[in-house]
Order: C-alpha cells, then sequence, then structure tokens
DNA sequence: TAGTGCATGTAATGCGTTACATGATTTC
DNA sequence: GAAATCATGTAACGCATTACATGCACTA
C-alpha cells in the first residue's frame, strides 16, 4: 500500500463525508492548491488504486445520464489517514525564482538589483490580496483547517515586511 | 533559444568566473539547494546546450589523465543572464507536507492535533540551526548574494515563532 | 441556442531525480 | 592501500502537468 503524494489528500478531503473526484479537485483549489496541488491525471487514477486496496469506497452517484462517482472513506481508509497525520516528516519543498534573482542580482546595476527586490514585495502584496479575499469567503473552518490560510496570510505579510525592512537597509 | 529551470542557475554561477558542471554543482548545494535545485542530469547536458548556443564557451582544465571541462560566460551569455534578471516573474513553488497535515489535523484527537503543530516548529527550529551554521562558515558576500542566506534564517525564525503564537492560540 | 459548469477519464509530454558506469587523484 | 573527493556523463524511472476526448445539464 505504497502511497504518492495525492493519496493524502484524497483520504484527508474524504474526511467530511462522500465527494466525487471532481468534488476533490474543486476542493484542492479552494483550500491547499498553494502549498500541496492534485490534478485529474493524478486524482482519477489514485481513487481506483484506493477503491482497490479498500481504503475507500466506490458508490454511484449519477443523476440521469450524467455519469458521476461518489467515494467515502471506509474504516482501513480512516487509520490510513490517521496514521499518515501521526507521521513526522516534515518536509517543505521551496522552489524561488525571485531568491534565485536576488542571490545574482550584484550582476545588476544597483538600482536595477533594488527593482528585484521591489518585485518581491510586491509579489507578497499581491498574493497577500488574494489570500485576503479568500479569507473574506471563507466560513468558520474548525481550529486546525484554518490554519494553513491563516499561516498564508501571515506568511505574506511578514514577506513584505522582510522585504521593506532589506530595501531600507540596502538603501542609504 | 528557450531556458529551462537550471538555465539561469548555470550563467549565475559563471558570473564570478569559469567554472566546471562538478563545481557548479557544487556551488548549488552550498548556496542555492534550499530553493532552487540541480542535478548532474540536468547540469551537464545544459552546459552542452549552452555551449552549442553560444552562451558559454568550453576550454579544457584538465590535469594530466583526470578530465575536466570548465566553462566560461561569453558575452551573449552576460547578456542572457542580465535579461533573466529583469524579468519580473516571481514564481513561488511551496508544497509543504506538513500543512496538509495541519489542514486535516482535526481528523485527530486534540492533542495529536497539537502535535503536528510541534512538529513544524521543531523543524523550523532544526533547519535554523542549519542555515546558522552555514552563516557562520560563510564569508562576507556582496550585498544581494547574501540576501537568501538572510532570507532563509529569517524565515525559519519567523516560522518558529508562528507556531509558538498558534499553540499559544489553540491551548486554552 | 450558446455558454458555463458538472463529470470522467487517458495519452502525451515534460521535467527532474536516482542510479549507475567509469576512472583519476588526494588524503589518511 | 583504503577511503574520500574530483570529475564526467547517461539511462531509466517516476511523477505531475497538460491537453485532449467526450458528453450531460442547467441557465441566460
Amino acid at each position: 500500500m505504497s502511497r504518492s503524494a495525492v493519496t493524502p489528500v484524497v483520504l484527508g478531503m474524504l474526511w467530511h463525508g462522500p465527494l466525487s473526484g471532481y468534488d476533490i479537485k474543486r476542493a484542492v483549489e479552494r483550500s491547499t492548491a498553494f502549498f500541496w496541488r492534485a490534478s485529474y491525471g493524478q486524482l482519477y487514477p489514485e481513487l481506483k488504486r484506493l477503491a482497490a486496496d479498500g481504503l475507500v469506497s466506490a458508490t454511484d452517484g449519477s443523476s440521469g445520464d450524467r455519469p458521476r462517482r461518489v467515494y467515502a472513506l471506509t474504516e482501513p481508509g480512516r487509520s490510513a489517514l490517521a496514521a499518515w497525520l501521526r507521521e513526522e516528516r516534515t518536509t517543505v519543498q521551496l522552489r524561488d525564482e525571485n531568491l534565485l534573482r536576488l542571490f545574482f542580482a550584484d550582476a545588476l546595476p544597483r538600482a536595477q538589483a533594488l527593482g528585484v527586490l521591489r518585485d518581491r514585495r510586491d509579489g507578497h502584496a499581491e498574493r497577500l490580496a488574494v489570500l485576503q479575499q479568500i479569507a473574506k469567503g471563507a466560513g468558520a473552518d474548525p481550529d486546525f483547517a484554518a490554519l494553513p490560510l491563516r499561516w498564508g496570510l501571515a506568511f505574506h505579510e511578514w514577506g513584505r515586511r522582510w522585504c521593506d525592512d532589506e530595501l531600507q537597509r540596502l538603501t542609504p
């Protein structure tokens, strides 16, 4: 029962109740996409596999001629989710092109190099605005489910401030 | 002249002077690896391609029987680097398994869910220690080249504090 | 009736890592 | 003389995205 990157998302999203592959995809876009994504190309095959392994059960939810396959967590599925939640790995993978630019920015005239830092600050500001929009629309999540969004908001605020501080420091 | 993810690293690393593929790999491990990585499987083919495109020039630096190919930036290579540095894209890609765990942690008994947050804090603390070690050994970088490390230090400090604050908030 | 959203799925593609092959030189 | 480091390179693999194919149902 080896797991891929989508496995936990699928199991987790089914925790609150049965969903279709399409539903899961939508839920991911609304919530985890900015730190954990999932594409149809992963989702549908994975659901099949999990059903074959007995971690989820599939029932037909078609209405009329429109096909719809609804998946639910089974008991083994619940256990698998809980087991994964208790793992202690804390893998953070970061890929940040602007940071790479900053690293090489000494190759630019100073004014332009400072522009790279300003771009960074603006990037944080933009993303912050997006998350604030999302936060407005979001209902009252349970305690822990609310944390990633809170984290995102705090992170971009911090990042913006970091840029401002460095800009201050680097401009006489 | 389409560029892949390694292109800018290669050009940037050659800015200060000629290097071999092996040298570049080592430089990446020491400096950019935590936000931008590069493997031999990318590096060597890319160096060939860049040489074919005239962005770098290859000279033989073999000593005795040990082969060594040393690459240097050409004028077009310098321009290409500068052009990339002036781009304004600010793509930050994040993949954070612990954040995903937090998102689903309501499925755990509260005590264990808080453990997920504590794991996160410990992860930040560990990485912070690693970067502090690196910072000790690092010489005086030029202004901008020093920024990514400064960022890393500040980020993990912030992240640790964020966890502490949330732990406080969630424990009565 | 045209457009949008619901819904499932796969094939092709691209990208990056891992693993391996090979061998020289330096250091302990 | 063993181990570590220098050094180049490629093939296989795994993983994720993109793009496409297909069609129903609702709504403006």
